[in-house]
DNA sequence: TATTGACTCTAACGTAACGGCATAGTTTAT
DNA sequence: ATAAACTATGCCGTTACGTTAGAGTCAATA
């Protein structure tokens, strides 16, 4: 089932004008597109747009809610749980809005005047500010080196559905034929081939991969659940394995 | 009391580039300037800076703000009801979409598809807006003549403090003037000459006053309490007296 | 089948509400 | 009297779209 612009801009309640801007910016690229060059959007690409919505809601700007949803190792329910809180903590801030609304109304009655600084307590956004950054932060933490995560991000903002698909077939092409050397041992000349293609891929189709990230790649391999989950999804113990293939590569040069 | 820029901008909240703006769009002029330039805020203007924050949080442009704590009349107290009926609808749709995201979660863990449509319903403003519309048509409707409504907001917005009390100085004179010739009626020549001084005085400093505004605002002084209460604390009556002279200088044109 | 009318596209300029920076004058505290 | 902390006025930059403008597309109807 595909929806073209307007159907789904009534269905959701943005304008049409809206998502074009978000294809522009890559925020949310239609799955594909019909021979007379019209968007049409799939099932996944309203669930990403709920997501955007929610974070919009949250105050997040556009660029943020997309570094935050193409993080790789993205996860929904983690996300929603985030949402919910923080959610939660602008609601506590309109309560308190209304009950100082109330008070106001109250000090007009009695005639009595406010003090300056009850006034505007209401309004103070630093709580859920520092929420925010809480959130933030922690994707650089786990993802980081973040000037390379930038990079990537400006890079693979133009790739387009096909892009993918072939980087991703590369990728588990790479890792498969890791994974089937696996008993030759990391330190393995034709492992240790396949980790530099490894790193070569990762140059090319995302950031300068230097040394110091590659490293951190392995570590992170290891010590993301969601990372270790999935790469051990191809052979079980990969994910260490790797690690250590990658730090003998490493340490080689 | 008087507050420097900064002084208020961290008492509030917001930047000091902000109160500039504010400034610049005539949205909150400071009461008055030290000899060196520097803005000086009034008890007064923090109140008004406080009534701006509130809009703000509605979600209403500054321009819309602007328009309604101008209007001659803004009644601070009706205002404030309003925004609490507006931030509690907020509030319920928050907590709509809260419990969405709950939904959402609940669907992830098991594994079910939502309905397209469930998705989105607590994205939707339209009751929010529809509020809105109410309230800014009030305004429109009781004030309205908009064209001349909106002439007059842009003219105004470039007067000065001292423009105002002039402005003013010249209405009540006005205003007593024929106040102080009610016993002769409303046909008198000496009345009549004072209503199309008056016209004339709203056309320099207001509005191209037309004879169809000119009676409509005579009809607004005499059905709106708040204009009748202010007039008539000039002279008793003087309200209806000037409705009745309007309308015979309307109708000799 | 031709023609509306509703819908789509890209491209490009416009707007609101500030943020940020440069440059210059002012106040206050030591 | 001199630095630190403020203040002022520009003016350009940014975000998240709105708003035409000009042109192609699609489904229903005359």
């Amino acid at each position: 089932m595909s929806y073209k612009v307007k159907e789904v801009a009534d269905m959701v309640g943005v304008s049409v004008r809206t998502l074009h801007h978000y294809d522009q910016i890559g925020l949310l690229r239609p799955e594909s597109v019909s021979p007379a060059g019209y968007r049409l959007y799939s099932d996944n690409d309203l669930e990403r747009l709920q997501q955007v919505l929610f974070f919009k809601e949250l105050g997040f700007s556009l660029q943020e809610s997309k570094d935050i949803i193409n993080k790789p190792g993205f996860d929904r329910k983690e996300a929603l749980s985030a949402h919910k809180n923080l959610l939660i903590e602008k609601k506590n801030r309109l309560e308190k809005i209304i009950s100082n609304v109330e008070q106001t109304i109250g000090a007009i009655e009695g005639g009595r005047q406010m003090d300056k600084k009850e006034m505007f307590e209401a309004f103070d956004m630093s709580e859920i500010e520092r929420h925010k950054e809480k959130y933030a932060e922690e994707a650089e933490q786990k993802y980081g080196h973040t000037d390379a995560f930038r990079e990537s991000q400006k890079k693979t903002a133009q790739y387009t559905k096909e892009d993918w698909t072939a980087i991703m077939n590369q990728g588990n092409e790479l890792y498969t034929r890791i994974a089937s050397k696996m008993d030759r041992g990391p330190e393995d000349p034709q492992v240790q081939e396949a980790v530099a293609q490894w790193r070569q891929h990762i140059t090319n189709s995302f950031y300068n991969c230097t040394l110091e990230i590659f490293r951190g790649l392995g570590d992170l391999y290891v010590n993301d659940e969601r990372f270790t989950a999935n790469i051990d999804q191809i052979k079980p113990g990969l994910a260490r394995f790797l690690r250590e293939a990658i730090n003998i590569y490493c340490n080689k040069l």
